[in-house]
Parts: C-alpha cells; sequence; structure tokens
DNA sequence: ATAATAATAGTAATTGTTATTATTTATTTA
DNA sequence: TAAATAAATAATAACAATTACTATTATTAT
C-alpha cells in the first residue's frame, strides 16, 4: 500500500477522538482539510487501515464506526445518548471455556452492554 | 395490536429455525404461503414481535437478522461460511462488574464470537 | 525524468430499511 | 348481523449507508 495523504488525514483522525466516529462524521471533519475529498475515499481508506490491523470496525446497530483502539476491549452503549463508552470486561474465561467446550477457533471477542449510561439514569 | 396471519406466518417461520435469519429470508420463506406478501409488511412485523418480546432483533455486521430465542445467550460467528450458532459464556460476573465499577444502568449484554466453526478450521 | 500503476474525485449503482398512501381486514358497537 | 372504526396491508417511493465505476492524478521504481 503506497503513501496517500488522504489516508494519513483520515487515520489522525480516527486516533483523535475516543467517541468512535461514524464514516460520515470523518469524511465532514477531513473535509476541512482536504476540501475536496471524496466520502467513497473515506470509506475505502477505512477499510484499509481496518485491514491492515491500524484501526477497528466496529458496528453499532446497523452501522459502522471505527475505533483506534485495537486492543481487546469492550463497549457500553447508552440508548438513551448513544454514547459508546470503552470498558474492559473479559477475562480470558470466555476464551478457555470456548477452547473446553467447542471446535471453534477464536479470533475475537465483541462484547456490548446495552443500557443506560450515568447521564441519563 | 391485533390479529394479523400475516404476523402469525412470520413468526412461526423465526420459530422454525436456528439459522438467525435475515428479513429477506423470511420473506423469500413467507411469500410461498401469502404470494402477495410485501418486505415492508415483514420487516413492520419482525420489528412488532422484537418490541412487544416475542423474538429477538441481532445484529450480524451491519445486517439484522432475528432469534426465535429470547433468553440470554451469545453467538459464535464463523468467519468462513458465516453461520451463527448459540452459545451459552456469559455468567453474571459480567452484570456484577459493571454495577461494582461504573454507573451504568445494563439491559442487556451482547456478546459475539468471531472465528472459525469446526467445519471450517 | 519516465513509465507503471495505485489512489483519487466525482458520480452512479446497490443494498437494507423505513415511510407513504389508498385499500383491505379485524374488531367494536349499535 | 350490519355498519362504523381503526389497525394492518400491498405496492411503491424514499432514504441512508456503503460499494462500484471510470477518467484523472499522484506516488514510486527504474
Amino acid at each position: 500500500m503506497r503513501f496517500s495523504s488522504q489516508r494519513e488525514i483520515i487515520r489522525e483522525i480516527v486516533e483523535s477522538t475516543n467517541a468512535h466516529p461514524t464514516a460520515d462524521w470523518i469524511y465532514t471533519k477531513a473535509k476541512k482539510r482536504l476540501p475536496n475529498l471524496s466520502l467513497g475515499t473515506v470509506y475505502r481508506n477505512l477499510k484499509q487501515l481496518d485491514e491492515e490491523g491500524t484501526i477497528k470496525a466496529i458496528t453499532d446497530g446497523n452501522i459502522s464506526r471505527y475505533d483506534w483502539n485495537t486492543a481487546s476491549h469492550d463497549h457500553m452503549k447508552c440508548k438513551v445518548c448513544g454514547e459508546i463508552i470503552d470498558v474492559h470486561l473479559q477475562d480470558d474465561s470466555i476464551r478457555k471455556k470456548i477452547r473446553k467446550n467447542y471446535k471453534f477457533e477464536v479470533d475475537d471477542v465483541e462484547m456490548t452492554i446495552i443500557g443506560t449510561c450515568k447521564k441519563h439514569k
């Protein structure tokens, strides 16, 4: 994969926030620096960055969000405000349990806690 | 909510499989019994059945699937064949941990294990 | 510097889902 | 039982998120 300034800026924007932004949010932000950026370029680069493991695509309802934090962690999603909060809940008991009981090779454990955050309960 | 034969058939179809079908799959199956069923009717009824707690909508990548099993359980998804296998991994240590450490009110814990199933590894 | 080709902008197309509306159907009321 | 009511429907259009296409531009190897 060769250098592109578009991709660099997209990566910087993802890395600048803990808010798990959508492609469109990233596009709007990047557009200020690259006025004739196009949305397809954002999607293509986010996919590439995800594939090379620089960022991680996560799924929120039926839309994609992007996380700079590629280390294993979980999310708590507030159904009132939609905020997605990083949290670490997994221990390796889950992977152990799978290894023990199922013939299934684990790549990743995705866990989202749905509920109400402290600001809204 | 009043009776409709469309909704009954949609519910029966969801309850007939462990394959976590999509709206479109349900539509195709239901269409054989109700030749002028429309896809909007399928979506509307799936939403209603989910809201009243008869079935549970789950998210797979960026599309919706539907599960007759409304009891708390987890999923293992094979990245080769796409199959979603029911599994029970959670114990209440996760909910306990959240209660202890965060001011967050939990409604639901969604956990999906991504990996390779026994048929494909 | 030049050639090869990956990445881009701009745009069209596709997919999954929701909204609209005239008509039909289940339920309530007389 | 028949008429009044309002919820549900089929058909279709609209929508939002994402992907595909193509002529042009930019990066890199020679």
